[in-house]
DNA sequence: TTCGATTGTTATATACCATTACAATTTACC
DNA sequence: GGTAAATTGTAATGGTATATAACAATCGAA
C-alpha cells in the first residue's frame, strides 16, 4: 500500500541493533553528531510529511522571506550547493507557486527571487509545525541543557 | 585539472554568507545540528580523502571488525539502509579486498562477513587519522564541554 | 510435508548534486 | 570607447546513494 507520505524524503532508521558490538563508534564526534541529527530530521520529517519539503527547501523559504530579491547564486552559497543546484531548487519552488523570479533593474543577467503569498503562508505553517515537533523532540533535554547544546553546536559550526 | 581527491564524497560548504539575514534558522535544532555535523564531516573527509571511504563504509568496517560473521541483513539494520544497500556496500568492500563473504554452517542462505587482513589494517589507519582530525576539530571546545556535548547528543539519539 | 518467512541478489527507478559548457550581460582595463 | 575577462542563469550530462520490487534458494513451523 502506497500512502501520500511517500513523496518527499524519508528519515533513515538509525536505531541501535541489539546484540551488536558498536566498538568505539560512539566515541567519534562525527558519528554522535550524525545520530542526533538523524533523530532531529525525524522530527522535521514528521512535521513536513507529504509536502515534499526537504531541509534545503525549508531553508530556501526562510532565506527568501528574510532576503527578498536575493539572486540564485547567493542562494546557492547559503545552501552550500553549486549554482545548478540552486537553479533546480528554485524551479521546484516556482513550479509550485511558492516563489517567483523578477527581473532586476540594473543587471540584465540576474533574477531577484521573491516568495509569493502562497509561499509566505506555507512558510508560516511550516514554521509552526516544525517548532512544535522539535519541541517534542528536544523535550529529552532539560531547559538548561538545550541552551548549552545550542552554544556548543554554534561553536562547532563556526 | 582533476586531482585524486575527486574520488569519494565532498563536504558541503556550509559557510555563513555575509550580508544575509538568516532569520530564525539557527533557532531550529535540526539546522544547528546539521551545521555542526557538516563541520565534523569536513574533518572526516580530510582524514579519508582519496581513499573513497564514506561514513557508512567506515561504520561498516568498525562493525565487521567487532562482529565477525555478521550477516548483510544485520549490517543493513545497523546502517539504517535497505538490504540492497548493504549488498552494494559489501560489494564495494569485497571488490577492494577489504572484506570477504564466507558460507555459514547451519544456514545455506546467509553469508558471514569478515574483514580481511587488508581491511583490518586499513581500519587501524583510518581510526588513527580520523581521531587525529577530530581532535583538531573538537579543539574548539574545552574538555569539559566535550563530555557535555557527548552526553547531550547521546540523549537526543536514544 | 507443505507453506510462510528469511536471505541474498538483481533490476529498476528516483532524488540529489557536481561538472561542464554556453549565451547574454556586466565590469575592468588599456 | 572598445575589447577582454568575469558573472549569471541555464541546460546537458553523469555519478552516487538508496529505495522498491521481484525472484530463487533455503530455512522453520504448523
Amino acid at each position: 500500500m502506497r500512502n501520500h507520505a511517500s513523496r518527499g524524503p524519508r528519515p533513515s532508521n538509525f536505531a541501535r541493533v541489539p546484540g551488536i558490538d558498536y566498538s568505539d563508534l560512539e566515541d567519534y564526534y562525527g558519528y554522535a553528531l550524525r545520530r542526533a541529527q538523524v533523530a532531529a530530521f525525524g522530527a522535521f520529517f514528521r512535521a513536513t510529511a507529504g509536502a515534499g519539503i526537504t531541509p534545503p527547501r525549508f531553508t530556501a523559504l526562510v532565506i527568501l522571506d528574510a532576503n527578498p530579491g536575493i539572486t540564485q547564486t547567493i542562494l546557492g552559497k547559503v545552501l552550500g550547493t553549486a549554482r545548478s543546484g540552486a537553479m533546480s531548487l528554485t524551479d521546484w519552488l516556482v513550479d509550485r507557486g511558492l516563489a517567483e523570479r523578477r527581473h532586476r533593474e540594473h543587471d540584465g543577467r540576474v533574477w531577484g527571487l521573491h516568495l509569493t503569498p502562497k509561499g509566505t503562508s506555507l512558510l508560516g505553517r511550516l514554521r509552526r509545525r516544525i517548532r512544535s515537533r522539535e519541541g517534542a523532540f528536544i523535550a529529552r533535554l532539560a531547559p538548561g541543557e538545550r541552551t548549552m547544546l545550542k552554544s556548543l553546536l554554534a561553536k562547532l559550526a563556526g
